[in-house]
DNA sequence: GCTTTTAGATCTAGCT
DNA sequence: TCAGCTAGATCTAAAA
């Protein structure tokens, strides 16, 4: 996929110095990535193509593994409160991948924020020194109140304008442009939220835009 | 219900002092409240009561406009990134209830401390001055995931030990104890999240505690 | 009526 | 296997 990225708090300082080779690797895994789709099960939109987020978390969480960093990190015990792991880690660099609802935005870069202002050692005796936050651009079709990367931005924005947030934030943006193109097409059986694929394969899909800048995408 | 409290930056002493008339008729409203249950639709405990929050919203959201409380006031232009409104306002005080996923603590909280960092303007030609949060407690069997009183306790402590949250903050959680009593028992039809009553009534409900502390509701 | 968006409801997945 | 919990998926409701 496309991807567009913003920083805060200097974290591109970071990801052009001490943590490049890191930042080299994580972007040829998502521009790597496949477009994944599924049919939508929302009323009056049926079947209709939308951002599949269990592919492609299945799809990058294969590749982040294989490129060392360290899946389902356990939150210090002194921070149970705001959860049981962190998606991923390597280092203090922590990376969160984010298609659920927008709440998990503030909530998971609040927690990041209280690690790296108490300076907790987090994964190989570091202390948290980097926040990379993966989530999809707002021109995707997805299901409604799922996170999207220019609301990110806005908020990311006014929180640290306002000494919210301190540690350095990358937020990168998964996105497509219009083309006649192939995605993966994945048809999941026993309704909402299941994992159990029924099947799943490339298809040709028309990407169009609509005046609202929208993506309309056709399989 | 019977409700516990905990506050953060000094609410106590707004709520004993310049808010103690909107605090105490936002009590009598609160020890008012009936318990509402439904019944679950998940895999494994079909139809076992759990807390509903669509009839405890509507309880609540009527006495609370009764009470001159302004629903749904919009969040000031500038800020339009956290969303389009915060549940109820009167003059500065912000007033949430939030029975809905645990990243809407966070993501409540932090909107509200910017108001407040930013002396924003919000009703009455008013500055944010303090937050009520209103949630369930842990004991209440309820959907998975939502959040809950000492989950919320937990994390503003954090949040405000580390320097993230200044705006006073009164978290309330309602609850039950153990006994033969009544509760509304409402039936929805239309599947999941559907606010169409197929019945409803006050049954007889018999309530235990497990070992865990958790609440058996037995209609 | 259709689109867009947030808020809320609330499920399944998967681990302890 | 049942209980308890967080993470993630993703719908309906409702208003602009």
């Amino acid at each position: 996929m496309l991807i567009n990225i913003t920083s805060f708090n200097n974290a591109n300082n970071l990801i052009s110095s001490t943590h490049q080779q890191l930042w080299s690797e994580l972007l040829q895994v998502l521009q790597s990535s496949p477009l994944f789709l599924k049919p939508s099960a929302q009323a009056n939109i049926q079947g209709n193509a939308i951002f599949d987020p269990i592919a492609t978390n299945y799809f990058l969480s294969t590749r982040f593994i294989q490129n060392g960093w360290r899946a389902a990190y356990p939150i210090p015990r002194q921070f149970s409160s705001f959860g049981k792991d962190i998606d991923f880690i390597k280092n203090g660099t922590l990376l969160e991948v984010q298609f659920s609802n927008y709440p998990f935005l503030v909530n998971n870069v609040s927690r990041a924020e209280v690690l790296f202002r108490s300076q907790t050692i987090v994964n190989n005796n570091q202390t948290a020194d980097l926040m990379i936050f993966i989530t999809k651009a707002g021109c995707l079709p997805s299901s409604n109140s799922t996170l999207y990367y220019e609301q990110a931005i806005d908020q990311l924005d006014s929180l640290v304008q306002h000494g919210l947030l301190t540690i350095p934030i990358l937020v990168v943006g998964l996105y497509e442009t219009p083309a006649q193109t192939q995605a993966y097409w994945t048809v999941y059986n026993g309704g909402v939220s299941s994992r159990t694929i029924l099947n799943q394969g490339m298809q040709s899909v028309q990407i169009t835009q609509r005046p609202s800048g929208k993506l309309n995408i056709i399989v």
